[in-house]
DNA sequence: AAAACAATTGAACATTTGTTCATCTATGCG
DNA sequence: CGCATAGATGAACAAATGTTCAATTGTTTT
């Protein structure tokens, strides 16, 4: 049996004007890319606890270590990944840097997400 | 150098009174744990694919593997982890498995999410 | 009944990920 | 200055993840 007809499917299309409708409309390869990267930068239960303590307040990295019961080293690699894809931005103040949302469309997008993990 | 101290921060905190404030409102474990699972479900191109194939047709098992390029056993590992969060739903005709976005809740997180990548 | 096909599933493998540890920078204070 | 502290960072290691391959289930067709 050929990959190509058994698992790839290339040629028996069962619906193909839905498929190429929607060929058409799909986002280009970076934007896909983007998309996940900010999901999976948000997929990880250490890096949802600092979104949502952030949500509520301004915080120093040791005050969210504290928070969590991790450690500074563990937060500051996690508020990294949380800073590459501009979900968290950050004030410096002397020898503290304080921790909040980058914009209001984080908290929407996690207020969203809760909405629907409640209805499940 | 004592962990407790230098590590974990358990001692110093730095305003204690937003710390106290935002453990109060922390959600609990699990809805912590389903949050982080849901977005981590949506943190992956292939998923991220398709859920936009999705959120424009209902479409089959083979259908979207054609359009991504992928084995449908490929496909449907994902569709399964979609499913498993309540991010897809599928209604079975004969032989045919079809998928959908499982409630207006995931494409309005999905378009979200894409707004702020966008503004990026 | 037998063959064909859509879809699912488990095992295996390489890759990615999150934490810890150690180190480093920079700021503040005695 | 000398030292403690906040934070950042790289290496390393265990754990989780995504795809492929092979086999299986269930349905349709001949």
């Amino acid at each position: 049996m050929k990959k190509s007809k058994k698992d790839i499917c290339e040629i028996a299309y069962v619906d193909r004007k839905k498929v190429v409708s929607v060929e058409k409309k799909m986002k280009d390869e970076p934007t896909i890319q983007l998309l996940a990267e900010t999901f999976r930068a948000l997929g990880d239960p250490t890096r949802v606890k600092i979104i949502f303590a952030l949500s509520q307040e301004e915080l120093c990295v040791c005050d969210i270590a504290n928070l969590l019961g991790a450690t500074k080293s563990a937060v500051s690699h996690q508020l990294r990944v949380l800073r590459n894809m501009k979900l968290v931005k950050y004030r410096k103040d002397g020898k503290m840097a304080y921790y909040s949302l980058d914009d209001i469309h984080i908290k929407n997008l996690f207020d969203e997400c809760l909405r629907h993990v409640e209805e499940m």
